[in-house]
DNA sequence: TTTCCCTGAATGAACGTTCATTCACACTGG
DNA sequence: CCAGTGTGAATGAACGTTCATTCAGGGAAA
């Protein structure tokens, strides 16, 4: 018997799901997610549109596996930052790299979607917060470790902070999505910003 | 022969359009621009479908025209802000007013709406486009009268002072319109990092 | 054959838009 | 005062299209 204590096992249809949904991300960025439809979801993936319903049993259900799916990128990050030599300094550096980096990269540039469409469906507005404090629990899991704190203690003492970082990060990657200037400087002055709040806590 | 510069008359059917636009919004809001059909706006407006045809030649003429309001709205609030005795202490007034208050109220709120727009629609990405270099010049125009340099040397110096404060203020605006935690302190902060980049300027 | 994956046409609902029609009312000639 | 006439605002049903979803069946592997 083997212990599995992530996941149970990647069946086949689990894989041929995230490769669709891969696939689709790009036609909700392009047109929405009300915007694009089935066809056009369909054709992006390069399934017929019958073929859809038998990995997904809706279009909303789509939508919520693809935030989903971005949740469990996150949360594997985090994972990775938790379990390193120096959590803090990780994180500093992963920050560094989304803020000046290509942020309107994968995972980044669909928020923009999922925060308006937060406004509208109940569903993703539930899967977009849980995503958001799962963030904010990491960010304060490594503060309480690089402070030696407890988590307790970190919260009632960081958590603003860290929902600043958060704010900051997310400004920072909906920027320059329109490509008229040049946003470096601007991405710049965001990371200041961001490394003076993080100096509060380890400085 | 009386002297009109700025609009030449505000007629009938211009007062009834703002009304219109005025009803709308909120429908606009609770549904996002591609949610709301046409039926929605039309109940939100109390006048039939058909009639709405009278006052704008299609829906995306309507969430044009939402947005040019918007921006002759931010043009007015600018123009006091430049006619003030001292624009710059106005300006600081205001954005903190901004980002302090419940800036989840009429105007903003739609922003998130009209950047995730501005991704599946080239027209809704020139109009935001046009108002946020309006934004910018604005901003550039108070810092140059406070500094006393000219409008090309502050643009040259301060633009990316400008660049920034708008990402924080925009970010603070979208902020809590997730009705879960108390942003309070959160907004503070930004208002502290806003503060330290406009005492750049004017220190 | 049975089983499974897949297709693309079919379906009804809902969409944005148009149109024939109705309504309210001001103005006229008597 | 009243019929007659013209006007523009307003209506809601109808149009063609597109949507999300379903389904009957094709074709390869076992």
């Amino acid at each position: 018997m083997q212990m599995t204590l992530t996941a149970p096992a990647p069946s086949h249809a689990d894989i041929r799901s995230a490769g669709i949904l891969a696939s689709v991300r790009q036609a909700f960025l392009d047109k929405g997610f009300d915007g694009a439809s089935m066809q056009d979801l369909a054709r992006a993936a390069g399934i017929s549109v019958g073929n859809f319903y038998r990995y997904f049993p809706s279009k909303a259900a789509i939508i919520q596996a693809l935030i989903e799916h971005d949740a469990d990128m996150v949360q594997r990050d985090f994972a990775a930052i938790l379990t390193s030599d120096q959590p803090m300094a990780t994180l500093r550096q992963v920050i560094r790299a989304r803020v000046l980096g290509d942020a309107c990269a994968d995972d980044l540039a669909l928020w923009t979607e999922v925060e308006a469409a937060s406004r509208h469906s109940a569903e993703i507005a539930q899967a977009a917060q849980r995503m958001e404090t799962e963030v904010l629990g990491n960010f304060l899991a490594v503060f309480a470790a690089e402070t030696g704190l407890s988590l307790a203690q970190a919260h009632q003492r960081y958590s603003t902070t860290a929902s600043f970082v958060l704010v900051m990060v997310k400004a920072a990657s909906c920027l320059s999505c329109g490509a008229h200037i040049d946003h470096t400087a601007v991405r710049a002055m965001i990371l200041a910003s961001i490394d003076q709040a993080l100096g509060q806590v380890a400085p």
